[in-house]
DNA sequence: TTGAAAGCGCTACCAA
DNA sequence: TTGGTAGCGCTTTCAA
């Protein structure tokens, strides 16, 4: 519990001297730095985080958030949404303020510019569900150069600069949903998958780990066909899977891979077949297709900490804490119809 | 984002008497009251965390910590204690003492003692995983009546004047199980229950809610066995789980409600059939069975969160945040193979 | 290169 | 009943 005063004291140095060995902030000889450096390994000093807390309200620190728009397709971003407020709320307290931006799931351009503006308005750290594409890669390794951090939320590019990922690890979540799948049919499921686009990557790393765990673990089960939504889209959601559902009477359950869940099940619900069907996400929808054991289980991804944890790191990244991960992973949540109440 | 400087300014009051209405601390005139009162209604204020987290560290506050002794037939409270020992360590930038004392299972005199040595020593605060007898719930409630916040962590004594309960709702738990249970068995299980002490509440609320829902969503199963081990015993737990099997050849799933899960599944691993296995909790001898697929799923109960969160009840009590709640419960998680490595 | 001091918001204590 | 002030730990700015 030694703090920078008592510091100060031992070394007969000023606090402010301390400080800027502390914080690396130079112009301290290479003497003062070493009997400094000696006191605090001596008196095993930490940094308090409520002084540090306190004193950071005077940079009025702004961060900015581009997110998604939740839509009828995928109302899972207004989750995400509910938790970057609720941090903004929190962080209130510290001078930090948020700002949120929307785009569609195809608006490279808009993200770009969103970018840009952050940039140009000296926001201190940004957030983004990034599009993996290589100019938004080129455009977040330009912003990052200049010192301001950027953390990826929900959709990960990799080797851009950004600071950290959060988000879902989902080549597991597909492991989970086989694992799902393995134990409820006795590994035995003839099985139909409904996916999404395939250029994104977290819809082929799900499949992915599906059908790997599958193989390895149920060799008995088997994927009869697997058919891709494109369009992002419910009635196309609905269609895709009316149709497999009628061209293949020998399947007996559905990974749903993608989002369009509430579609998909309602041509479940007229193919007349019992079908076992494993989700990903607990909208509102889908909690209620759980409850009436439409669906089987889903598999949750915390959106709430994909909005909140992001902004924690910008904050801790800015005020010198330098033990950030790369990869803050979400838990893969199995809901089934009675753990859906309580959070 | 108003402050107490700014409340002053306007009201033309010093901050010191600010801090007497805020905090009801009485000798403040009706008059100034209503205005400062007015005066914080319209800036809609709020007090400042951080600042609050600086000031405290001069109380120099101390906790004391309850808990049961870890051993082998149930180690779920080493996973308690470390998220004690994480949490402790937070509360010390904040002049937090934390000290933890351990008890068995059944030392209610013991556990009174520790009660009254934490009260004799001005502790700001307890938190315990109580017995639930009549001599502890009077305890609770002659130390809550002097002022001194408890709550209670894992087991609960409601009605005792405790500030709240951090811990699973074990109706829900049983609820899951027997979820768990019909999805994976089709509904057609013929299952034998191994369970713990009689008059322990959490196995006997974990049994309600398993034959309950059970019961009631999936009627082709049925219970075949029950046997209690009220020995809190390895050794037991497996010659009650050996038993049970041999005298019902026609048993093909057990819910384990208790602990001892180790010596359970070792006499299922003897008895020759396959048989589908729940348990509770996730310690590393339930991961190996797991990964070993002796055991289909459990259920955790975050045993981490049941040792920080009462710290952190504890801390914003004192703190003088009045907007506790009375249950804080756990979710309950369902572990499966898949799902186990990522925390 | 270093020191001194003010300030972040809240609380506690002494004096009036 | 009220005001004034010092202090919690850290950062920042100005002056030396």
């Amino acid at each position: 519990m030694a703090t920078i005063k008592q510091i100060a004291e031992i070394t007969n140095v000023s606090r402010g001297t301390i400080d800027r060995v502390l914080n690396n902030r130079g112009g301290v000889s290479p003497e003062t730095e070493r009997k400094v450096r000696a006191a605090m390994e001596a008196l095993n000093y930490l940094p308090n985080k409520a002084g540090k807390n306190l004193a950071i309200r005077r940079k009025k620190l702004k961060f900015g958030f581009i997110l998604f728009s939740p839509n009828s397709y995928n109302p899972f971003f207004s989750d995400v949404e509910a938790g970057i407020r609720k941090k903004a709320l929190e962080l209130e307290e510290f001078g930090v303020t948020v700002d949120i931006r929307f785009t569609s799931i195809n608006e490279t351009v808009r993200q770009l510019e969103l970018l840009d503006s952050f940039a140009a308005n000296d926001y201190n750290g940004i957030a983004i569900a990034a599009l993996n594409t290589p100019p938004i890669a080129e455009k977040i390794r330009e912003i990052s150069s200049k010192g301001i951090p950027i953390v990826t939320a929900n959709t990960d590019i990799p080797d851009s600069g950004r600071l950290a990922y959060v988000g879902s690890n989902y080549y597991q979540c597909g492991q989970v949903a086989a694992n799902l799948m393995g134990l409820i049919t006795a590994g035995k499921a003839k099985i139909g998958i409904i996916s999404g686009s395939e250029n994104i990557m977290c819809i082929t790393e799900r499949n992915a780990g599906f059908q790997k765990y599958l193989s390895e673990n149920y060799s008995e089960s088997k994927i009869v066909s697997i058919t891709a939504n494109n369009s992002y889209d419910e009635v196309e959601s609905y269609l895709i899977t009316k149709k497999m559902l009628g061209e293949n009477p020998e399947i007996d359950a559905l990974y749903l891979s993608a989002a369009g869940v509430h579609a998909a099940c309602k041509a479940v619900g007229e193919c007349g077949r019992k079908i076992t069907v494993i989700s990903n996400d607990c909208t509102p929808a889908t909690q209620k297709l759980l409850e009436e054991k439409v669906i089987a289980a889903t598999i949750d991804q915390e959106p709430g900490y994909q909005g909140a944890k992001p902004l924690e790191i910008l904050f801790e990244a800015v005020n010198g804490n330098t033990s950030i991960q790369e990869y803050y992973y979400t838990d893969a949540i199995i809901k089934i119809r009675s753990n859906l109440s309580i959070e």
